[in-house]
DNA sequence: GTATCTGCAAAACATTTGCAATTCT
DNA sequence: AGAATTGCAAATGTTTTGCAGATAC
């Protein structure tokens, strides 16, 4: 990588989005964390590097990224949606005991089942819910 | 079928849940509908036939319904959650041109792959987001 | 110079909670 | 009577919007 900040400008770009500073820090953002991240996160944990950001353009630019098919929303339990860049190649895993989103890796991704015609699927979503292996030895 | 309300009654006990009037109705209308309806959508349409019935009985029936995995929250576009009869032998197709939520029936339900030791999953999740056969062919 | 994006504050919604009244056993 | 459930109204929390100022092209 030699140069994180301007090759996400050319990513965003190429996917027909405005690179603006708070886009490229808030994408970066997503990328490097695994927390599968809510708007408040990302706006706690951004705000200290950009006093200037506002929770709404968190929030505007999470809209854009979806719209534009960048992220996915993986989680909404509690009330607070949880985001992930988008990639059919993995699905999560949600511990109903410690509220942890994990990621689990996926050979292929999942298809309608034969016979179906007619759709036309942009985004594909496997989501399972249970005890994590942590959580589920302690019981 | 003979007698519905008894039958949901019996039930709704079976699970260790009491059966009042207006949790037998909600249940009722969640398996009789199509549509994966919202809070609001139970409440509009039961509203007429129980005038008393409140938004917040319907939010508390539902989360009581949600604990006791009889129900999942399907998808949650548009900021309002959505709802379905829990059954991991069906994934779901929202449109996104129409916003219709399509259940899309699965020979089995998808399971961790494996080599992934330790967790408990109480719950499947597959979810395809695109466009139905009815939008695709009007563009 | 025009269009777009940001940040703030206010508005709009969705959901939860506290409490008194009602219902069920 | 005692326990649980309902309905209302208020509170909470999340997300969206309108608009003025700042930025980018």
């Amino acid at each position: 990588m030699r140069n994180k900040i301007a090759d996400l400008d050319v990513f965003l770009r190429d996917r027909g989005i405005k690179a603006s500073f708070q886009r490229i820090k808030i994408y970066d953002y997503l990328q490097c964390s695994f927390t599968h991240p809510s708007v408040s996160m990302i706006y706690e944990d951004l705000h200290p590097q950009i006093p200037s950001l506002s929770r709404a353009t968190v929030y505007n630019t999470l809209n854009l990224f979806l719209e534009k098919k960048l992220v996915q929303v993986v989680n909404t339990e509690g009330s607070e949606a949880r985001f992930d860049l988008a990639d059919p190649h993995h699905g999560h895993f949600t511990c109903e005991s410690c509220g942890t989103i994990i990621d689990i890796p996926l050979d292929k991704a999942p298809a309608l089942p034969e016979g179906l015609t007619g759709f036309e699927v942009f985004e594909t979503q496997l989501h399972f819910r249970g005890k994590c292996p942590q959580c589920s030895s302690k019981n």
